[in-house]
DNA sequence: TCGGTGCGTGAAAGTGAATTTCAAAGTTGT
DNA sequence: ACAACTTTGAAATTCACTTTCACGCACCGA
């Protein structure tokens, strides 16, 4: 099994006939690189000092196409703009909001797989995917 | 200590010198009468049958105001919709949302006290708000 | 390696939810 | 009833994102 990002892509662009563009390459690197939670906005000006001619339909075709085959993960967090991250193998994590600052951190919840297995019993539902947003204020921001 | 959301709304509106009008008091009752989970576009039809030169920013606009009195509360599941909830006192809850009939369920999620108290712990973190947020398909769906 | 096929790209136009503008209408304290 | 606001509805605007369309480019096969 192969967990690099490019090889998972360039499988899943061969097996349908899709192509392996220039602005998608460059697109990917810069989004490895980067980091997470980027939303489009944040990410275009970056990628136009590597290829300027580089259009924001194609930012968004890319990243949509990157969580289609599974190296990213969409993230929305009800400011209206979806943001994404790379996924990484590895254990789960949910997201802090600080409403003083906006950075988004990361934290791990434990104990979830027990809410998970109540939910099941008690409404008969099959769980997809689990999200817990949190928003306050960072530590960062409470100290200043 | 008033409970009625009417009354709620009512202080809300004298103590700053805002005015009770015949659509925010007809949105209102539709709002309490209509339930959970509301979006503009489900809502504002039936308004319309009851006052149908209501336009829709006054609907948007209401909504809003009654979030910022605290008898509504925004959700948002990431679907670009902005809905709104009664708050009644009482337990909390989340939602669960069902991929296939696009139902969305209240649930009660216990021990987030636990939870709560270990991220304030590893990241001093000052909690405002927390969500949970469920996908999957329903007992419904699973059964037809 | 040289097309040909057909996917991908960039620019611009289009969407859709939500917000803002503005003139007219309504509400409230006096 | 009047003055001083606020609110309303319609239309225009915003903002993130998607779609369209003509041209460009990647990839396969000969």
């Amino acid at each position: 099994m192969q967990h690099n990002p490019k090889e998972i892509l360039r499988r899943y662009l061969a097996e349908r006939g899709l192509k392996i563009t220039r602005q998608r390459y460059i697109i990917l690197e810069a989004f490895i690189e980067l980091g997470r939670h980027l939303h489009v906005d944040e990410f275009y000006p970056i990628l136009r000092t590597k290829y300027p001619k580089i259009g924001h339909a194609t930012v968004y075709r890319s990243l949509k196409l990157f969580a289609e085959s599974g190296i990213a993960r969409e993230v929305r967090f009800g400011d209206g703009l979806t943001r994404y991250e790379l996924v990484t193998d590895g254990v789960r994590h949910d997201h802090l909001l600080c409403t003083a600052c906006g950075t988004i951190t990361e934290f791990e919840s434990p104990g979830l797989g027990q809410l998970e297995a109540s939910i099941v019993q008690n409404h008969g539902f099959k769980v997809q995917s689990l999200q817990i947003e949190l928003r306050g204020v960072c530590s960062q921001c409470l100290s200043s």
